[in-house]
DNA sequence: AGCTGCGGGTCGG
DNA sequence: CCGACCCGCAGCT
């Protein structure tokens, strides 16, 4: 995405006690801003007490012309000209500039799995990556995604979802850990300032996409329904009771699951360390229940093969009939009964696929696609879908374009992605199932 | 139950 | 000193 960003510091008109202690009177910090106490411990963020490092900052921050900013300088850009788009998938060392009215932004969302890191500087936020929940047996599902499970948030409830079974082979779960940024974690840095939101990415994913939150959400609240109404459900019930007892769930039917989208994967070029050649038949089960795959032990025994999700870069995909704005102009957290809850996974996922562009990321489906060349805010294929009504052409189309965050100044021209970062930043408004979405994107 | 943010604390470089 | 990480707590959904 391009976004046209024009800073111009005018330090005449911040006071120079702006940044210093206490709540900074001329920084209204609206939202959820850090009210404690201003530490700024870090010694780094005294480099930003010259104003002439950020003089005429006069670029879009995508384009990585905007980095003269850092996150941890006293002094950001007061005067942006023009915010970016809400970025769900932000990788590489990216800087962003969000509205402070960008819910997403003030959530401090992202699609990643992103654990809240203290780095005792309660002005910055950061977060740090928690990588992907892999099935341990690197199964596929028949048309040949791969599980990436969303690691859970929670410490207690992550070490729980590793007790668990793959969705899709009731094979083990494996957390890849992200290692992106020196062999530690990606870190994401959040900071409120005035009408601003900063966002800064320290690092490149070195795994796959994880679900979305809400995917993870639908397919626990998709396993409930089937738990609850299946009639297996008392086996289901059997088994958690072995589990519960042995820690190992006995082989059973495979649950319904959202998948990631497969062409949601972008591998950059350090993405070569995951995973085992299994899918090299993506349109066959190479689900291994039956056919475990001896892995290095520990959390990463990466293979060093190329990737499932990188060679699906090569892999020329058959179109989907759902095309690829059929994506649901009514999102619904709640899978329709009878529907979903017997649904596989590559039902239940939107088909954001068809993009022209194997390195851009699905979630770009609208953005590069039949849609979203014209409207830039793309539109994540994460949305929940709802397959049995698929939505009318240029319903979620028509959303995304009328999707502009209020704050922005004006629609970057084209819509075309300016990411330095490997030119795969865009917009993706998928948080479409929430109160968020119709905040951000009123109906007009 | 799980997510999110805060912050005290430890540890290693 | 800094960054990563662990842990507990609190508020929220």
């Amino acid at each position: 995405m391009r976004c046209d960003i024009h800073v111009f510091l005018l330090p005449a008109l911040r006071p120079a006690a702006e940044s210093g202690s206490g709540t900074a009177v001329g920084s209204p910090c609206r939202g959820s801003c850090f009210p404690r106490g201003l530490r700024c411990g870090n010694s780094k963020m005294l480099k930003g007490a010259d104003d002439s490092i950020m003089e005429h900052e006069d670029s879009a921050s995508q384009h990585g012309e905007m980095t003269s900013w850092d996150i941890n300088d006293i002094k950001l850009p007061q005067h942006v000209s023009q915010t970016d788009w809400f970025q769900e998938w932000p990788d590489s060392y990216v800087k962003h500039i969000y509205s402070s009215e960008d819910k997403n932004a003030q959530r401090h969302h992202s699609s990643w799995a992103m654990r809240n890191t203290n780095n005792h500087n309660s002005r910055i936020l950061k977060k740090s990556c928690l990588g992907v929940v892999v099935c341990g047996n690197d199964c596929s599902t028949l048309d040949g995604r791969k599980i990436y499970l969303r690691p859970a948030i929670c410490d207690k409830a992550r070490q729980k979802q590793q007790r668990k079974c793959c969705p899709n082979c009731n094979g083990p779960l494996r957390l890849l850990s992200c290692r992106g940024h020196g062999g530690y974690p990606v870190t994401n840095f959040w900071r409120h300032e005035g009408q601003f939101i900063f966002f800064q990415s320290k690092g490149a994913h070195d795994h796959p996409r994880p679900e979305t939150k809400l995917e993870a959400e639908a397919r626990r609240s998709i396993q409930k329904a089937k738990t609850a109404f299946s009639p297996s459900s008392l086996r289901q019930k059997r088994a958690q009771e072995i589990e519960s007892l042995t820690g190992a769930m006995p082989t059973q039917e495979p649950l319904p699951l959202l998948l990631s989208n497969p062409d949601a994967h972008i591998p950059p070029a350090n993405f070569r360390r995951h995973l085992s050649k299994s899918s090299q038949e993506p349109m066959l089960s190479s689900c291994s229940g039956q056919f475990p795959y001896p892995r290095t032990a520990g959390e990463d025994g990466r293979s060093g093969e190329a990737p499932a999700w990188g060679r699906r870069l090569s892999l020329s995909r058959a179109p989907r009939a759902q095309g690829p704005c059929s994506l649901p102009a009514v999102p619904s957290t709640a899978p329709p009964p009878q529907h979903c809850a017997h649904l596989s996974a590559q039902h239940i996922l939107p088909g954001t696929k068809g993009s022209r562009d194997p390195f851009r990321s699905a979630t770009g489906a609208l953005g590069d696609g039949s849609c979203g060349e014209k409207f830039p805010p793309t539109y994540s294929g994460s949305c929940l879908p709802v397959p049995p009504c698929p939505a009318p052409e240029g319903g979620p189309c028509a959303m995304a374009s009328g999707a502009q965050p209020r704050p922005q100044l004006s629609l970057p021209a084209g819509g075309s992605e300016g990411d330095s970062g490997g030119g795969r930043q865009q917009v993706c408004l998928n948080y479409c199932n929430n109160d968020m979405f119709f905040n951000l994107y009123p109906l007009r």
